[in-house]
DNA sequence: ACATACTTTAGAATAATTATAAAGTAGTTA
DNA sequence: TAACTACTTTATAATTATTCTAAAGTATGT
């Protein structure tokens, strides 16, 4: 009954490893995020418009939802935030930075960011990880 | 009338130069945001909560709101976000770095941190600011 | 096929924020 | 000071993003 192709296997790995049934509409959802070249950076709402436009039979907002905070608590996303209250997830879930572009965000490899100068962590804490936002603006 | 000293100077200059008339309500704001030594990093909701409970008579939501975003617009407060959908403001208003230790965050002066590697700007843009986050979690 | 557990969904509930509009206050003028 | 006007405050409604609930649907093991 299931045709599983190579294809398909990292991202329904990704839906077992989060604790979630390969259902349809999952599988759709987690082949929408990862079954992509670069990284995706999306608000629930724009996933679930994007997906559910070419659709006949719309997923509900519930499911995507539930969808995308199990593969968050799976690792398999990163949530960030951008500055209007609402979050954001990478589907880059390595430590990397950003560019801020007037709410375009692009992503900047970790080795490209390299410091000559970084604090301590304050006593009893370590650091856990640095991530640097570089807020873009027109020439002129 | 207004027996206004030296001491409330500056903050009520912050809302004459935000277009907002110094009324009781903007000027208690304004002190409590601006009259202290170290920086202050706060949401909305935790400003009325923390101003009300020691007032009868209480300051409207309305009012905080519109007062925070009127300073923040001309340039006395910044925005920032941590992963919650909530939006946090910042008296220090220049471009500064962050710890962010469980919802606690601290200020890191810019002269911190300083970088070995920078990645250029896309064509067409420049850069605006660098900041750096850097995460905490407890040692061992 | 049946039982059970998991899933999807529509709609209600919540939290943060913004909008509305009526009542209050202040600055200016007569 | 009275009147006029513009600005302000406030309670309340509306909106947006998100989470919760409970009923109906689907899959899995026997
Ligand atoms: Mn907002
Ligand atoms: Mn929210
Ligand atoms: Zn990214
Ligand atoms: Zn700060």
């Amino acid at each position: 009954m299931h045709k599983m192709n190579n294809k398909n296997k990292t991202f329904i790995d990704k839906l077992r490893s989060s604790g979630l049934r390969p259902t349809n509409q999952r599988v759709e959802i987690s082949k929408f995020l990862f079954n992509r070249k670069k990284t995706f950076h999306f608000t629930v709402e724009e996933l679930k418009n994007s997906m559910n436009l070419k659709r006949s039979k719309k997923i509900s907002t519930a499911t995507f939802y539930n969808t995308v905070h199990a593969l968050k608590s799976a690792g398999h996303l990163k949530e960030f935030s951008l500055e209007n209250n609402t979050s954001y997830y990478d589907t880059n879930i390595t430590s990397h930075h950003h560019f801020f572009d007037n709410g375009k965000v692009i992503d900047i490899k970790s080795d490209k960011i390299t410091f000559q100068k970084l604090p301590e962590a304050p006593k009893g804490k370590k650091i856990k990880n640095v991530e640097v936002v570089i807020r873009l603006e027109n020439n002129n």
